[in-house]
RNA sequence: GCGGGGGUGGCGGAAUGGCAGACGCGCUGGUCUCAGAAGCCAGUGUCGCAAGACAUGAGGGUUCAACUCCCUCCUCCCGCACCA
């Protein structure tokens, strides 16, 4: 007979909910757990990417529980957002309809998994209770000058008619849709995310339990690149070619300097010339290629001369000025000096338009280098070579050295480049935060005055689907009086980007109903910051360098006292099936709702630890499933056959497997303490337990199955909840064995095995290995010349 | 190209430098049963009747002892990238 399990997780569920048992309250005296897992976009159905999700957070939340730590364990819903938008033109509903609806049956389903969150702190970003905060913040950015707006050339994702921030384009496409991503001159607010760039990339150091991968990501993304900006000045003119390199020991073998074709110097020095033409046809072709075009690597290089030269400092060559496709305007100063010599590109570039070039650089082992042997550019480090007063130098250092002496001589500055962009919020779509912005005719760009947040998000916009912010349709929202000089004036329609909602969530979870500030400082302080965070990899850049920007933010504002919000980061793997992710068009979903139906939530959560660590990737299978639900129904015969007093040997078996379970669930390593479960499981499963070693087994349990544990703690006559129960701990001296199983090696190979007392000595140990019989064949007739005792594990003895 | 992480039975996966393959799935045999399912017991890396030999991507090295440390290489996954 298989036990009830729809039957114990209801009624576990119902009671945890009228008992208030995660509910988790302020107390200065106790130490604090915050706990917290990504929250979900309101889809209206969980997957199991949130089951695995929010299983791991919840066995290390209720394990927190155990220890006696005061543990804040919340959920929430990032609401906002353009499905809701799709669905509504879809279904001829209100976005606002659609999501709370979603956001319902969401709970639902999150609540038959048993997890163990105080739902009284439940936010949705969604609610005005809580935009109302995020204008309050982007008023405070204003303020300082962190929130601006900008006319620049934009991503646009034509699909979703908005604006995209440069986080959210993946290889040219729209991270959501993936459509073909559009650039757009645009007039679009901004956060000035690179004021932070410095510590953004500082205090990745100091996220020691971050994942490697994520920080190296981050400091990717960032993008800090040490170099000098040298200056060209122009032949016949006054004028100066700023160009950037990180590879300043090149510069003497710098032959000709290329310009992105957009640079607004080209059309300056090409006026009047007789190239004149050309080159503007030439830019206008190179500007309607996308930049994935122009940046492809299997396709030419184009470009043309300009007809203009400049010079190059160090030598006072002059050298011709080119255009060329390859070159962006983006990065560094849209202008490179070009060394074919020493880069591929440049090297492949001046092959093809037959451009002078000169080594520099040359390998130890193959001096000298001519420009006639290469076939390719030579990248690699060497000596320097032409290089005027650098010759002989390694080049390492004399990339230094002349960048040094560069600066002294006015030939350029060294300067240090960063890759990262300002943070684009502008979306020109309906299901957001509306920017709490005025546009009056007289006093320009005024900010809504804090007494008047919220600036509510009208629920009956007209829903078409034609493109256009709908908010512009709302008269009633759009037209307002000036706040400063009571004119007439607009608001502004366009809402904030969904990242911004999600940028401080967890400190609103500290105090979610702090009605005069975004959180309370006192609480913060106390819970703050958030000890565990898990979620997916898809959020290493986006949300988490968003949410580290913002913590950095309230901390200059004084509200809080701490610099990175999430001290350890666990980074989920996928689930899969048959080696491919999850996913609606693969049509290989499988449907949680449907294995709770059929074996149960607690059977489901032991699956889903068990069957791999929580890092790496989880392939689905049925059978594994079932047998979590068979361990489950082992352990339910166990408890039917209680025994009266079970055979003390079993208690050095429990105090092995509180150790272990322990130690492994401390570490996140919750496959290998349900192994040990299992095995603590097969060595009672014979001669039966007893209620004390049984209660300890369910203890240890808990956390991966809780309505099944609670459920058997109860009818072993416990009042009160398992999960305020504390953890076992083990005797050290109850795992000291008497006798212990050495393997005996003769020249590493195990050819015995003896067993002996524990804290038998060495002499007395290899003269019961010299006698064993089973050994005389191996040594019998060779000198032993090393005879290795390793303590209860090993012996060697080498011939 | 740069950065991060992998490669261990039929499968998912274990192993502070110390008996490779824990635990689970699957499979084989047995037991129970009128029969089946479930349960229970035993076995299960490869080759070999056995003794034993060989096995952690490949090849070297360090060591009494290497999945683990070092070197060379192959390969897979992820991120970034004509980044100047």
């Amino acid at each position: 007979m298989n036990y009830s399990f729809k039957e114990i997780e209801e009624k576990w569920q119902k009671l945890w909910e009228e008992g208030q048992v995660f509910k988790a309250v302020f107390d200065a005296a106790k130490p604090k757990y915050y706990l917290l897992e990504m929250f979900p976009y309101p889809s209206g159905k969980i997957h199991m990417g949130h089951v695995r999700n929010y299983t791991i957070g919840d066995v290390a939340a209720r394990y927190r529980m155990m220890r006696g730590f005061n543990v804040l364990h919340p959920m929430g819903f990032d609401a906002f957002g353009q499905p809701a938008e799709n669905a509504a033109i879809k279904n001829k509903t209100k976005p606002d309809t659609w999501t709370h609806q979603c956001i319902e049956s969401m709970e639902t389903e999150l609540k038959k998994m048993g997890f163990s969150y105080d739902w009284a702190r439940e936010v949705s970003t969604c609610d005005s209770d809580y935009y109302r905060w995020n204008q309050w913040i982007f008023l405070k950015m204003f303020e300082r000058g962190l929130a601006y707006k900008k006319a620049s050339n934009v991503n646009w994702c034509p699909s979703c008619e908005t604006t995209l921030a440069n986080e959210e384009v993946v290889d040219g496409e729209c991270w959501r849709c993936h459509s073909k991503v559009e650039q757009k001159d645009l007039e679009q607010w901004f956060l000035k995310i690179t004021e932070y760039k410095e510590r953004l990339l500082e205090d990745l150091f100091l996220l020691n339990d971050w994942p490697e991968r994520v920080r190296a990501m981050q400091t990717n993304w960032i993008g800090k690149s040490q170099g000098v900006e040298i200056y060209f000045p122009l032949k016949d003119s006054d004028k100066v070619i700023p160009v950037f390199t990180t590879r300043a020991d090149t510069i003497f073998g710098a032959t000709y300097v290329v310009l992105a074709p957009e640079h607004p110097l080209v059309k300056e020095i090409i006026k009047g010339n007789p190239l004149e033409k050309t080159v503007l046809a030439f830019i206008e072709k190179v500007a309607k290629e996308s930049k994935d075009v122009r940046t492809k690597e299997d396709v030419k290089k184009e470009g043309m001369f300009t007809g203009c030269s400049c010079i190059n400092p160090v030598n006072n060559e002059v050298i011709p000025i080119w255009i060329a496709d390859y070159v962006l305007m983006e990065y560094g100063t849209g202008a490179i000096m070009a060394v074919p010599t020493h880069d591929q590109r440049d090297f492949l570039f001046a092959k093809e338009h037959r451009l002078p070039m000169r080594v520099v650089i040359e390998p130890l082992g193959h001096r000298p280098l001519t420009v006639e042997q290469l076939t390719e550019a030579y990248e690699s480090d060497g000596i320097q070579v032409n290089s005027g007063l650098f010759n002989g130098l390694p080049n390492q250092e004399a990339k230094f050295k002349i960048a040094q002496w560069m600066e002294e001589e006015k030939m350029g500055s060294i300067k240090v480049h960063w890759r990262l962009r300002d943070w684009l919020i502008s979306r020109q779509r309906y299901w957001g935060t509306p920017i709490p912005m005025i546009y009056c005719k007289k006093c320009g760009i005024v900010p809504v005055p804090y007494k008047d947040l919220p600036v509510e998000l009208p629920k009956d916009a007209p829903f078409t689907g034609e493109g256009g912010s709908p908010l512009s349709k709302v008269s009633e929202f759009v037209n307002v009086t000036c706040p400063k000089c009571s004119a007439p004036a607009r608001r502004e329609t366009d809402t904030m980007a969904t990242f911004f909602d999600s940028s401080w969530y967890f400190l609103r979870f500290c105090s979610p109903k702090c009605n005069e500030m975004p959180f309370d400082a006192k609480e913060a302080k106390y819970w703050m910051p958030v000890d565990q965070y898990i979620g997916g990899i898809e959020h290493a850049i986006l949300h988490l360098l968003y949410s580290r920007f913002f913590t950095k933010f309230f901390q200059d504002l004084g509200l809080i006292c701490f610099n990175e919000p999430f001290k350890r980061l666990l980074t989920q793997g996928m689930v899969l099936k048959d080696g491919e992710v999850m996913s609606k068009s693969r049509g290989n979903i499988v449907d949680p709702d449907s294995m709770i139906q059929k074996y149960g939530a607690d059977t489901l959560r032991l699956f889903i630890l068990f069957a791999a660590p929580p890092e790496t990737e989880l392939e689905w299978d049925d059978r594994g499933l079932e047998g979590a639900f068979k361990f489950l129904n082992r352990i339910w015969r166990i408890q039917e056959n209680l025994k009266e007093k079970a055979d003390p040997a079993l208690t050095r078996a429990l105090h092995k497997a509180i150790k272990r379970v322990s130690e492994d669930v401390e570490s996140f390593k919750f496959n290998t303490a349900i192994a040990g479960l299992m095995e603590f499981v097969n060595t009672i499963y014979q001669s039966g337990a007893d209620k004390e070693i049984f209660s300890k087994l369910i203890i240890l349990a808990a956390p991966f199955i809780p309505h099944f544990a609670e459920e058997l703690w109860q009818s072993m006559g416990n009042k009160e909840s398992i999960f305020k129960a504390s953890w076992p701990s083990y005797d050290p001296q109850m795992l000291v064995e008497e006798n212990v199983t050495v393997a005996v090696q003769v020249n590493g190979k195990v050819r015995s095995k003896l067993e002996v007392p524990v804290d038998i000595g060495d002499d007395a140990l290899k003269d019961l290995v010299l006698a064993d019989e089973k050994l005389k064949p191996w040594i019998e007739g060779h000198a032993i010349k090393n005879f290795i005792v390793v303590p209860r594990k090993i012996v060697n003895i080498v011939i």
